[in-house]
DNA sequence: GCTACATTGTAACATTTATCACAGACTACT
DNA sequence: AGTAGTCTGTGATAAATGTTACAATGTAGC
């Protein structure tokens, strides 16, 4: 059962009729962190809201490598299940838990349903494709433009920024992945770093300084 | 003066009424070959509809360097245009006109109004962004998963598609810059795929041949 | 035809990133 | 404490991409 207080604290701008259209016709799900929400491919069947834990979301190739785009946290949307739900598509990307997580699965009438029915409903997806358009072409920048070592600056203060903490709890493996690179480049790079006094390596800890 | 019938057979879902306050509101722009229409950082007034000619879209950094996301058509949108409606922000991208084009400028207002009010031009704009956001996901994994040959042969084919033609008009050095890269190294790679036969090497000039 | 300019070809070299190989360090579990 | 597994460090080497430098060719304008 969808608690109301915390929803209507996580999304403050939704009206009240759109706050218990959501409690009446949306379901919970909860998801322990690994889950693999949607892969690739799939239908997408609701649009996600998330009102707690963290969610990754990555791009991933033929060959099952993945790409890191962006978090997902409490209070936010998935754009792509957003974005798919006119055309009932296919989805396009990755979604995996990485923090307990609990989910508002609102079905696809729905979300179109109430794009003409509730202005703060229209408002809240409209700005939701604009943050992660944005965000996109952010992620853009960094790998047309930036070289590993510039990329790997960038995917630690975002890290920091998105989960308030200076103490990122990674391995270098898992960086690499997310920046579809090797262990050995990132672990070296890291290394540099630790040189240049811009962080403190642990085991499956990393100390950003600065 | 907008034309009615072509902007009818470019935009075939939009319903009379919707064409009857394009036509009335919006004003038309003329743009010549080589024109920038829209550098990153500048505010965006309008929301932009295509009529003729050919525009290509570009994402810039600090030092100007462009990087080539994809073109716009005639019966298409600027996504980006769309997206900064609401909040009136600052483009995120560089809009370059590459053959002589003619615009339809919508005031952000309207974009807005008509949204709730025209519900074809509502379905016109979800499209939009969801086509958009697809088109940059697909450009993501060509940076984030593939070398620098396999890039260059997505290019050319895609450049082909959008041109409907297999010859292709443009420099070597234009290509290196459309993918942040450097001239020699998309000769060097040209070569290699004129050896194998994929294409026949012209000045200003390339022929896909398969 | 001559000249200036844009375009292409290519060699030599530098740098960045990836791959392979292996060792040492830490952790969890029994 | 011992063992297995994970994580990190690092050297050697390969491959991809970028840089520098210069020559050759095609084109446009006079």
């Amino acid at each position: 059962m969808v608690n109301k207080i915390s929803t209507q604290t996580l999304f403050p701008n939704f009206d009240s009729s759109l706050l218990k259209n959501i409690l009446e016709h949306s379901t919970i799900v909860e998801a322990q962190a690994g889950t693999v929400l949607m892969r690739t491919g799939q239908y997408i069947r609701n649009t996600v809201l998330v009102t707690q834990g963290k969610i990754k979301i990555y791009r991933e190739d033929d060959e099952g490598k993945e790409f890191f785009m962006y978090y997902l946290l409490p209070g936010q949307a998935c754009a792509i299940s957003m974005i798919c739900a006119t055309k009932s598509e296919k989805s396009q990307i990755m979604a995996k838990v990485v923090e307990d997580a609990e989910l508002i699965m609102v079905p696809l009438q729905l979300m179109d349903k109430w794009m003409t029915e509730h202005r703060s409903w229209y408002e809240f997806v409209i700005d939701t494709y604009r943050s992660r358009f944005e965000e996109v072409l952010i992620v853009i920048d960094s790998i047309a433009f930036r070289s590993m070592d510039e990329r790997l600056e960038f995917y630690l203060k975002r890290n920091a920024r998105t989960n308030q903490t200076n103490d990122i709890q990674i391995s270098h493996q898992e960086i690499a992945n997310d920046l579809s690179s090797t262990r050995e480049v990132i672990s070296r790079l890291l290394k540099k770093m630790e040189q240049r006094g811009f962080v403190k390596l642990h085991r499956s800890h990393i100390e950003l300084l600065k």
